[in-house]
DNA sequence: CGTTCAACCTGGGCGC
DNA sequence: TGCGCCCAGGTTGAAC
């Protein structure tokens, strides 16, 4: 589910908690529960009571809340990945099962902060400086989604071989693009999903960078977007609201504003929506009138 | 280096 | 009603 925009989101929803104490840590899943925390949750429980909460950064698509404590020597981060379909939340949880973790805080106007999963995919982890560089430096991620240049992508997926599509989701090329944002970036860019990287020149870069900056700064500014289920909410629970400017992700079989239907194909296993029209192959390869593939030299 | 597949899970929707 | 199957916003690691 929660893709940069979504992410940010709960990153800025929460942002209040910053400066409480942390009364009481509560894993309720624990014991049968399939979503990883490090250290164990005993562990964990025990050294985040007492704790404050510092400053709450997000890191592609993670959350990191700092933390420090008398009985840490340094401070600490906790690193939360919401993977498909966790929340972080200061309001009330779509269901009491599958809180996964609950923080009693020492404020008033929000008295506790969650964090539920319902597929139970997603993680947390206390880790020290050293270990949040391990796992949100940038050997593992690229720069952010926000503000990723044509340069930097061309630098970093210039050269592969891979579909674009699939390459954007590469977190180590740019952080935070997922599978929603990837398609509506390319059909905004009117890059066929299918290209591979290193046909791509210059402008088309640009095209896809500019995009990319477009699209996931207004679906932060609509706080993210909640689709099908609706799982995805704000952490004050409400829907956001950018599905509605969703131009292919989900569509297949309905109308482009070009008029051209929108498909969806497979891609490393993951549905990809694109629009044939606006969004051509680049390959000289077209399709006749009775269906036929034919291919065109390039040559005039 | 790249792709493919399976795995980690729950739950909604569908066809029979 | 129920069963089996397919699908879903992510990540990781193994196999080829």
């Amino acid at each position: 589910m929660p893709e940069l925009p979504e992410v940010e989101s709960m990153r800025r929803g929460i942002a209040a908690v910053s400066g409480a104490r942390i009364l009481s840590a509560q894993f309720p899943m624990e014991g049968c529960r399939p979503l990883s925390i490090t250290p164990s949750p005993s562990i964990l429980a025990r050294q985040l009571t007492g704790a404050m909460l510092g400053g709450i950064e997000r890191f592609g698509k993670r959350v990191a809340i700092g933390i420090t404590s008398q009985q840490l020597p340094e401070p600490r981060w906790l690193l939360i990945e919401p993977r498909m379909t966790g929340l972080l939340l200061v309001a009330d949880p779509p269901s009491t099962k599958h809180v996964r973790m609950q923080l009693e805080l020492g404020l008033c106007s929000i008295p506790r902060l969650l964090f539920w999963d319902q597929r139970g995919l997603g993680t947390i982890r206390l880790l020290d400086a050293a270990g949040l560089e391990r796992a949100c430096g940038p050997a593992k991620l690229g720069p952010d989604g926000l503000v990723i240049n044509a340069p930097d992508l061309q630098l970093r997926l210039g050269g592969s071989r891979r579909a674009v599509k699939v390459a954007l989701l590469d977190q180590r090329a740019v952080a935070g693009i997922g599978n929603i944002y990837a398609s509506e970036i390319l059909h905004r860019a009117g890059i066929h999903p299918q290209t591979p990287c290193q046909d791509l020149r210059t402008e088309a870069w640009q095209g896809i960078a500019t995009a990319a900056r477009r699209v996931l700064a207004a679906a932060v500014r609509l706080e993210g977007s909640s689709i099908g289920d609706e799982l995805y909410r704000t952490a004050d629970n409400r829907k956001g609201g950018y599905q509605r400017f969703h131009r292919v992700y989900g569509l297949h079989g309905s109308q482009c504003r070009c008029g051209a239907e929108i498909r969806r194909i497979v891609q490393a296993q993951r549905s990809t929506f694109f629009c044939p029209s606006c969004q051509p192959s680049r390959s000289p390869r077209r399709i006749s009138s009775r269906g036929r593939l034919e291919s065109r030299d390039k040559k005039a």
